[in-house]
RNA sequence: GGGGGCGUGGUGAAGUCUGGAGUUCACGCCGGCCUGUCAAGCCGGAGGUCGCGGGUUCAAAUCCCGUCGCUCCCGCCA
């Protein structure tokens, strides 16, 4: 390594084994521990830290450079690693055993007092962080979770090219797609008054891509939808996107098997020896009342309406009677007080229940429940015998109609027991969507895009309420990591698609008749999926929510603090669009106190 | 569009329910001391329009109304 290298050796990669050797490091000052002679400064750069001993009789640079250094400058020093003295070694750190005697000290550069402690001990508010991301990242969280998002995307790559997988790039430049949710769009100047959208999934370019011959396809993709945000939902965010054409749906389960065990692995150091638990929609939601089950703990929902077919109980027998059901979980031994309990009823009623029956199996085996002096001993009997219950255990039970009960059931199983941490992974693929969501009107509106296959397609004309769609989706941990389906790949079949989904022939043909075109050229049968690398990411990462994996998040409102997006523009920026922002909005700029744009024009 | 939580020196928190002097704690910052620390230590100091606006009151961080921001959830989002 020559002189003239700003850096030969990373602070964190140093152990005993560089004992003597003469290193130039570079990075950050992360703590220093100044005795008035000696001073200590923990070197910090992307590899990790090293102990950098400054000592002024051997002169590493003046007293006023040394005393003066403060947190997060950003320095050069020249140096000797040497194992450290005898009772001075520091087991919490990785390079611990060493440190680094300074023979020059070189400031590259200084800092402000910072906005913020790095040192990760204090929850910062978030909207500093994200104004602050820059400094935010030195911080070892999110410098650990954007190590662990470039390893997820390597592992896809690496999944993907051993596969024969070609990645491709799609446009993000696009006309308007039916994916459901709202479009991102941008202007077009050289057409004024039209519009691109930008892709809330590359889904009709990869089918083209099956079209064009591509018979493997795969991109890390940014898509965009602009709906309102959550903890793990943002306007942009990135995929594992892929589709591979002569394939089915079992090609595409084993392939994302092949992503998830690898993922896992580089990850976690965690190896999923079972395969990925299947199950279909109606199984889902029979038994755990979401098509996003978390079965990291099983509580399944039991049909108790055979137990009560009799009941002289009149908020059982009415409902019942009305071809609704009464279902249970048993919710284990929660030991809840008559508060927490109540608590429970009031949780129930937010999601939409009537009410909820509580039970708590007593020590003699009888039962403690507002309702049980109207049920017979047969059904307390029964009851306990269906949720296999043991004592100390409390029972939840709902009676309404057969989808509230399974929607409020599934709720509270998660609220009773849901893992508080993500130690351990669960995923599962639930298969056999419906095409079609039924209101509760009766109404029906499509569960997936319109290029999914059917089952069949006579079910699908007939009774589209109880048609079933070749979609799957991927659970982990009770969140949903991504979708996916067969595709259809005749034009016929497509067109047919379209008219049950309401799409007139003359509506499809203006918006898609390129793409059922397309599938008039010797479309090969293909399927494929896209898993939201986000997602995994932060779940893997035992992270709360998908900002913390994303290197520039936006908050839930959609604004950027660091940048200051979305801003304004000049009007004559606008002009060139042929836009003319609506005079109610210009009015109420008036009245915002604080914006970017204002003080920039 | 709706519901909940939060907003107090640079940072994090306590104080708010039950109104009574900008009070407290930790970190950081500034100055001083200090040659083996590693969340270094010791001494001293500075720093706040309690998000913003209005109201009630003799008196508001505290109660009320509005508003802005952040966040969690419902709707929405395959």
């Amino acid at each position: 390594m020559g002189r003239h290298l700003m850096k030969t050796a990373d602070a964190g990669s140093l152990s005993a084994t560089d004992a003597g050797s003469d290193v130039t490091l570079a990075g950050w000052i992360g703590r220093r521990r100044d005795h008035g002679g000696v001073i200590f400064v923990d070197l910090r750069d992307a590899s990790g830290v090293v102990q950098v001993v400054l000592n002024p009789e051997e002169e590493p640079a003046s007293e006023e450079v040394l005393h003066g250094l403060r947190l997060e400058y950003c320095v050069q020093v020249v140096g000797t690693v040497r194992p450290r003295p005898e009772g001075t070694v520091n087991p919490d750190l990785p390079t611990g055993m060493v440190e680094v005697s300074a023979s020059s000290l070189i400031v590259l550069s200084e800092s402000d007092v910072l906005p913020f402690p790095l040192d990760g001990r204090t929850d910062i508010d978030e909207a500093k962080r994200l104004e602050y991301r820059y400094l935010d990242m030195r911080r070892s969280r999110v410098a650990e979770n954007l190590r662990a998002r470039s390893m997820a995307i390597r592992a896809m790559r690496n999944v993907m090219d051993e596969q024969g997988f070609l990645e491709v790039e799609t446009p993000t430049l696009i006309a308007s797609t039916p994916e459901g949710a709202r479009d991102m769009l941008v202007p077009s100047r050289l057409r004024q008054g039209h519009f691109y959208a930008l892709p809330q999934s590359p889904q009709l370019f990869k089918q083209l891509l099956m079209i064009g011959g591509v018979e493997r396809y795969y991109q890390v993709a940014k898509c965009y939808r602009d709906e309102d945000f959550r903890s793990d939902r943002q306007i942009e965010f990135t995929q594992l996107d892929f589709e591979g054409a002569f394939w089915g749906q079992e090609e595409v389960l084993q392939t994302i098997e092949l992503v998830a065990r690898r993922v896992v692995k580089d990850l976690r150091d965690v190896e999923l020896n079972e395969p990925i638990v299947r199950m279909t929609h109606a199984e889902a939601m029979r038994n755990y009342g979401t098509d996003k089950p978390d079965i990291r703990f099983d509580m399944r929902i039991a049909d108790l309406s055979e137990v009560f077919a009799a009941t002289e109980f009149k908020a059982f027998s009415g409902v019942l009677g009305d071809s609704g059901s009464v279902m249970g979980i048993n919710g284990g031994p929660l030991g809840l007080a008559r508060s927490g309990l109540d608590g429970l009823v009031s949780q129930a009623q937010d999601v939409g229940a009537k009410g909820l029956v509580w039970m708590v199996v007593e020590e003699e085996g009888s039962i403690r429940s507002p309702v049980a002096k109207f049920l017979s001993e047969a059904e307390l009997r029964e009851i306990v015998s269906v949720l296999d219950a043991s004592v100390g255990d409390t029972l939840l039970i709902v009676a309404d109609r057969t989808k509230t009960v399974l929607e409020v059931l599934g709720h509270l199983r998660l609220v009773v027991g849901k893992p508080d941490s993500h130690d351990e992974l669960a995923f599962a693929f639930v298969v056999d969507f419906p095409v079609f969501d039924v209101a509760d009107d009766g109404s029906l509106s499509p569960a997936h895009h319109p290029f999914t296959a059917p089952a069949d397609i006579d079910t699908l004309i007939n009774t589209p309420e109880t048609a079933i769609s070749k979609a799957y989706d991927l659970v982990l941990n009770g969140t949903e990591l991504g979708s996916g389906s067969v595709r259809i790949h005749n034009s016929d079949m497509q067109a047919k698609v379209f008219e049950v989904m309401g799409i007139s022939s003359e509506d499809a043909e203006g918006r898609f008749g390129w793409f059922l075109e397309a599938l008039r050229y010797g479309t090969p049968p293909h399927a494929g999926f896209a898993i939201g690398i986000d997602r995994m990411v932060s779940i893997l990462r035992g992270e709360p929510n998908i900002r913390e994996i994303i290197p520039f998040p936006k908050t839930q409102s959609g604004a950027d603090p660091l940048t200051g997006s979305p801003s304004r523009v000049e009007s004559l920026q606008l002009g060139e669009l042929g836009i003319l922002v609506s005079p109610d909005v210009v009015a109420s700029w008036d009245s915002e106190p604080d914006q970017e744009a204002a003080s920039e024009s």
